[in-house]
DNA sequence: GATGAATGAGGGTTCATTCAT
DNA sequence: GATGAATGAACCCTCATTCAT
């Protein structure tokens, strides 16, 4: 066996095994068999150190939200240009669902499950207070500046800049096929991330 | 049986009673015998109707297709001024998402699913043209009018318009749940359908 | 429809799809749907000419034993010498076991099934008291002239010759797997054909 | 549950009972619930061990081959005078069809379904070599006592030999049927066997 | 004579989970 | 901490047959 007495490893190699089958299938789709083969577990250690598929959804959740928060925490928006450090939330958050499409399946489990598990999680609401106060710093310096128009609610814009790049990325499949466009060509992505920015700073622009 | 040899209304009870199913659940989450149940027909009638589980979840996801592109149609975009048309398509759109739910949750499943299902429709594209030129119509009188900027792409901008609201509502959950605020409320439902407006009317118009 | 209300003809036509259907997969393997479709006729029909599945497999292995006897009479072997005679019926038998693999899949299935259809027909029995005869005619010229050994039983000689052709033509795709030999070439039917000729002339000729 | 953590009995009892189950019924025939029951297992484990039905079909096919050539390989043939060692195979062979109906039925299944299982097998293929070789010696030795006439392919007669016992065991019912007979009787079995051994040895004769 | 629609029992298979070691 | 063996409920789907017209 890989698995030689190494709990922490064991552990973190089911975490992952689960986040992609989980990304891949769903919740309902992911099977317990598939991660622990992909693991290199015994099916038992799933059971010993996740309490239950549930529980071990979440976990994999809550890795990747925290995952999300740290790389936009390094972004360093606080100490920016308003427009600039919108600017750079607006294509950071493009990349990162570009680059962690498990991120966005993940999110559609959960919400198809009406967020039953995260609702039972302490963890995630903590990662999420710094960001709004960050956005909310941003439109306010911006507003002052004169750059912002006023009157823009940090949550609702941060879902505006999110459903930008989420709708175009996690409904690939369908907007192709309607559309008979490719839209993960190198070009039909840059073009996106360019059209995404746009809308953005335009959206909030002082007219 | 209620089932009086009707095999229209037989066809179209099961069908609706799918599209719910398939709408809660997801694909792989969906009970054939629910959907039976449901519709008040035998389980063996939704295979002869539809030959399998995957077949019929392509026409529910056909049937919410067609269902949003006819509501579009009668928008009578084309005859409007155009920034009057596009606020009356944002509206639409937010509507639209907002009192059909089990629309977002089919997109979802199918592209959880990689599209393989959509693929295989005739009907999905054909529905699809006229939306795209009847946008094109607008952005390019608004153009020539001097009130939108030039540029911009009717499918790009089509995907922004859809984001707004998709990502709003398909991640209600979550969404909540991060940012500790009920996005369900008569007000927030209200202020979210005002943001939307203001965000795409801003971001084309001309600076 | 093909099935302009003549009766005669849509009993036939779903007697020889059945036919096909009970020779290709078995009384257990065919499906009564099959047998309608590729008679052109409507389900409800085949129980309407035949009142079930059992008494259509009867009909079909009735059938196929009134077409080999009555092949065989046509053989004329009481005018003949009696090793020619012998000889023709070896070669009919293997001939005919070729040409007509239906007929050993349908004696298959009835056998499987313990020969419970066709211990209800009242015809089959009667179709072959002749063929009996008619061997045992043979067997006792040839004993009095003086070319086949005294004491064999007509009986046990069918089976002899029936058992040469039916196992290498029944079992071909295990024998061909185990004996990693192409038991169906040109070449190997002709060699088994005088292999059959020689083995059955071989073992009645008077020491 | 009988089954207390013994997998090789476990394993066995499935084996066992689908062996019975397969031959009685066929392989479209045979329940896999009643497999389960009879093995004292649960229908889980039929899969846990044998992947699929078709795979346990084959483990079964391949058991019976595995046993009859192991039972032929004790008759010691290659030590014995050409006509008895050929007598001895012939009655063997004869023997092991009466004592073993689940083969003859496991081979018709098999070639009912063309052979698809025994393909897939390398093990089958392997156990037929000495058979032949065997055969041939005896074939060889006999000839040049000047007992058997020269040119016999051992394939050819091997087929010869079981398809005497073949065609008469596994169409018993048919036969039983069309001639009137009871071919199950001691006598009538008993006549068969003398029978058997008299063709096939009068047939390998030297004139 | 002929049709399409409907039925209920059960087909093989897969599931997350737990037991004994 | 780790393992392979075992469980029973439920999954999608298919079957021969019959009903109403």
């Amino acid at each position: 066996m890989v698995n030689s007495r190494d709990p922490e490893r064991t552990r973190h190699r089911i975490l992952a095994a689960a986040t992609e089958e989980f990304a891949r299938y769903g919740l309902g789709g992911a099977r317990v068999d598939r991660i622990a083969r992909r693991a290199a577990a015994n099916k038992r250690m799933l059971y010993y150190y996740f309490r239950d598929k549930d529980n071990l959804f979440l976990a994999a959740l809550e890795g990747r939200y925290a995952h999300i928060r740290a790389a936009e925490r390094e972004l360093d928006l606080e100490h920016l240009e308003p427009r600039i450090a919108l600017k750079r939330l607006v294509e950071f958050t493009w990349r990162y669902f570009l680059e962690h499409p498990e991120f966005l399946t993940l999110l559609n489990s959960e919400n198809l499950h009406k967020g039953r598990h995260v609702r039972r999680s302490r963890r995630v609401p903590e990662m999420h207070s710094t960001l709004v106060e960050t956005l909310r710093g941003i439109l306010r310096r911006g507003e002052r500046d004169g750059v912002f128009r006023a009157g823009i609610d940090p949550v609702q814009l941060y879902i505006s800049i999110a459903g930008e790049g989420y709708f175009y990325l996690s409904n690939r499949y369908t907007l192709a096929q309607i559309f008979k466009r490719d839209l993960m060509s190198r070009s039909a992505l840059a073009e996106r991330a360019r059209h995404n920015t746009a809308m953005i700073l335009n959206a909030v622009r002082r007219p």
